[in-house]
DNA sequence: TACAACTCCGCTG
DNA sequence: CAGCGGAGTTGTA
C-alpha cells in the first residue's frame, strides 16, 4: 500500500502543492487551489522550511527523494538536469548531446517535470544565452537564476 | 495519424 | 540580419 500525502502552501512564487508517497517527493507543482493545509509527515514540513529557505538564500541544497513516473528518455534528461549545480546553467543543446538527441526533445522532456525547483530546469537555458520557456514563466525562470547567481 | 511543446541549425533573400 | 523549415520525443485526441 502506497500512502499519498499533500501539503498546499504559499512561497513568494505563489500557491505550491507538495506529494510524496512514502518519503519521496513525486510533484511539487502550482496548486490549483488556496487552500493552504500542511500535511503532518515530516519530509513535508523539512521540505517547507527548506524550499523557503531557498528562496531568501540561506540554502542551495534541496536534496530529497525525488520519484518521479516518465519514459527512459524523460528520466535520463531529468538525471542530466539534476547535475547541474546551484548557480551553473547548462543549455538544452548540451544535454541533448550528452543523450545523442535533440534540444527539442530536452525542452520538450523538461516540460513534463513536475517536480520544479527540485529538478532545476529553470537551470536549462538556450544555447544562444536567452533564457528559454519556463512552466512559471520566463520572469521566474530568469529571477530563479538571478537569486542564485546572487544578483537578485 | 496529426499536432504542439521550455530548441537549434542551415538555407534563403 | 530576418524568416522559414526540418529534426528527436512524447502526450493527447
Amino acid at each position: 500500500m502506497s500512502f499519498y500525502n499533500t501539503s498546499i502552501f504559499k512561497t513568494k512564487l505563489g500557491y505550491f502543492s507538495l506529494t510524496t508517497v512514502n518519503n519521496y517527493i513525486i510533484s511539487y507543482y502550482p496548486s490549483n487551489t488556496n487552500i493552504i493545509k500542511i500535511n503532518s509527515n515530516f519530509i513535508h514540513k523539512i521540505f517547507l522550511k527548506k524550499i523557503e529557505m531557498y528562496l531568501i538564500k540561506k540554502t542551495a541544497l534541496l536534496n530529497f527523494k525525488v520519484k518521479q513516473d516518465g519514459t527512459l528518455f524523460q528520466q535520463s534528461v531529468w538525471k542530466e538536469i539534476n547535475k547541474i549545480r546551484y548557480g551553473k546553467t547548462k543549455t538544452y543543446l548540451d544535454i541533448a548531446k550528452n543523450l545523442n538527441s535533440s534540444p527539442r526533445a530536452v525542452g520538450r522532456a523538461c516540460a513534463q517535470n513536475r517536480c520544479l525547483i527540485i529538478i532545476p530546469c529553470h537551470r536549462v537555458i538556450h544555447s544562444d544565452g536567452k533564457i528559454g520557456g519556463y512552466v512559471l514563466g520566463k520572469k521566474t525562470k530568469e529571477y530563479l537564476n538571478k537569486l542564485e547567481q546572487n544578483e537578485a
